[in-house]
RNA sequence: GGCGCAUUCGUCUAGUGGUUAGGACGCAAGGUUCUCAACCUUGAAACAGGGGUUCAAUUCCCCUAUGCGCUACCA
């Protein structure tokens, strides 16, 4: 039997950070064996669901490369499945109605709410206490022709225990006492969760559920329902969560944009560096290295390899240096800086387009050039941003001059006024534009002027680039070429007191 | 309240009944250098606590603590 697995968020708002490594676990393990990645959009919360979320969703999966197979499945399309289900297990007897009347959370915090309850019973098992459990079928058919408003509840048996083989957590199991008759399906007809995730990984053939640890409890009542259905349970793998420093839980609400998948897009990230960076937050393969390309990563996953406690996604919200995970920022500069120039380049386009710094010629004519420069500038780079933010000097007149950079470079040496412009005097007949003669003449001139070459290296880069950091000043020469290096040189705008 | 799961440097993690408990990020120092990175060298930094079992426990068992999850006619 081929391995089928699905990713099944639900669209309640972007692409969040734990479920894409769920996505990602899930992707690599059906490609490692060469199964089926299916993709199952969770959609029975009405109010909650949206299609921008669904779109920003499917936009996020697709950023990081995971491409499903088959059809994507709307869970709200087989509502009426579900229905017949739950309808099926009344007909056996499996399950009951129940005519208690629906209880209203109204505005009280639902967890406090669950614990009051369960302290007033005070240790005592209830689970079985329904007092509609056994009335009698006609009774029971009576009701509910009435027109009586019914959820449908399953049996779960009085003696026995459910028990699975977590592949992650080991064996599982949980005493009949522990699990309430579940409710299928609610009294305005519509299938609950665990309902209607059981019915959907039968009908789309599921072999494995891998999905976070927060549903191993829930497992056991999914048991149940397969067992009722009279189907086999599929393989359980559940994963660690993904938590905030300090041991909280991540959420959109407390911690915004930075668990949303588009934010780091958006940031300029390499899908294939926060992929990396993804695959080792509770899973690693045993072994020193942590830089592993996409096919790499699909060979050597496997469910052995995941952690079975919750890892810290750890970033400093009041700091806007660690505004996210350090690893995951150095992940991306080290992808930056040794992906093969021709992976890299169509990213920078990208960036260089959307920040109107684009000319055609970079594809033609200056092809070379162009990823020569992107060779060069990408070494310091942390993010895509960086090319034209940083690097916008390289691809345009119009750059902005770092005050820090002016002082510290020019100002501070007064003399450069008038040397630089000279220096540009004798780079005018210099007809060899290479790194020796250049850096010969350069030193040749601070030392005329008897004055450290770095000197005249750091005004000159401060006056080419606008920056105080950036590559050796001859390859900056170089790459500018003679014109506009002359040019820049002569310029007066950096001096502007 | 009940049930479940977890606990190795700040973070991600490797690992074992006997190890100087390893690596990565970050941090610090030094080297290199025209600056900043990169790179190289070095350093600080961990087995939650208490009981067992054992010749020996970070590793196995129990308890405690802490964290997380579930406990809903939410998903």
């Amino acid at each position: 039997m081929t391995t089928r697995v699905r990713f099944a968020p639900s669209p309640t708002g972007y692409l969040h950070i734990g479920s894409a490594r769920t996505a990602l676990f899930n992707y690599l393990y059906a490609r490692n064996v060469g199964g089926k990645f299916l993709l199952r959009i969770e959609d029975t919360d009405l109010a909650r669901s949206t299609e921008e979320s669904t779109r920003s969703i499917l936009e996020g999966l697709e950023w990081l490369g995971f491409s499903h197979d088959e059809e994507i499945v709307f869970q709200s399309g087989n509502a009426g499945k579900h229905r017949a289900a739950a309808l099926k297990l009344l007909e056996e007897g499996k399950a009951y109605r129940d005519f208690t009347p629906k209880g209203d959370p109204g505005e009280k915090n639902i967890k406090a709410a669950i614990v009051e309850r369960a302290r007033a019973n005070q240790g005592e098992k209830h689970m079985r206490d329904n007092e509609f459990r056994d009335i009698s079928k006609n009774e029971s058919d009576k009701r509910a022709a009435d027109g009586e408003p019914f959820a449908i509840r399953l049996k779960v048996p009085f003696e026995g225990k459910t028990s699975f083989d977590d592949a992650v957590y080991g064996l599982q199991e949980r005493d009949f006492d522990e699990i309430e008759d579940l409710v299928l399906l609610r009294s305005d007809g519509h299938p609950l969760y665990n309902l209607a995730v059981v019915c959907d990984d039968i009908e789309m053939a599921i072999t494995d559920v891998i999905r976070g640890q927060d549903h191993l409890t829930n497992t056991h009542k999914q048991i149940l329902i397969y067992e009722a259905l009279g189907k086999t349970p599929p393989r359980f793998a559940h994963l660690p969560l993904i938590l905030a420093p300090g041991g909280k839980k991540l959420s959109k609400r407390i911690h915004g944009e930075i668990v949303s998948m588009t934010t780091y897009r958006d940031a300029g990230f390499l899908a294939a560096a926060f992929r990396n960076f993804l695959a080792l937050l509770g899973w690693s393969a045993g072994e020193e290295q942590e830089i592993y390309r996409l096919a790499e990563l699909i060979e050597k996953f496997s469910l052995d390899g995941i952690h079975r406690s919750n890892a810290t996604f750890n970033f400093d919200a009041n700091n806007e240096r660690r505004w996210t995970d350090d690893k995951a920022i150095w992940f991306n500069a080290e992808y930056i800086r040794t992906l093969p120039i021709e992976d890299l380049l169509p990213h920078v386009v990208k960036e260089l387009k959307s920040a109107k710094l684009w000319r055609e010629e970079y594809e033609e004519d200056d092809a070379e050039w162009f990823a020569k420069t992107v060779d060069l500038i990408r070494e310091r780079f942390y993010t895509l941003k960086d090319f034209s933010g940083q690097g916008r000097a390289y691809f345009s007149e119009d750059f902005d001059f770092d005050e820090k950079a002016v002082q510290k470079n020019l100002k501070k040496h007064p003399d450069l006024k008038e040397w630089l412009p000279e220096l540009a005097d004798r780079l005018e007949s210099l007809d060899d534009w290479t790194h020796d003669p250049l850096y010969d003449l350069v030193s040749k001139f601070a030392e005329e002027k008897n004055t450290k070459v770095g000197v005249i290296m750091n005004g000159a880069r401060a006056l080419l680039t606008g920056l105080a950091v950036g590559p050796s000043m001859i390859a900056v020469f170089e790459t500018l070429g003679k014109e506009k290096s002359i040019m820049r040189l002569k310029s007066r705008i950096a001096w502007n007191e």
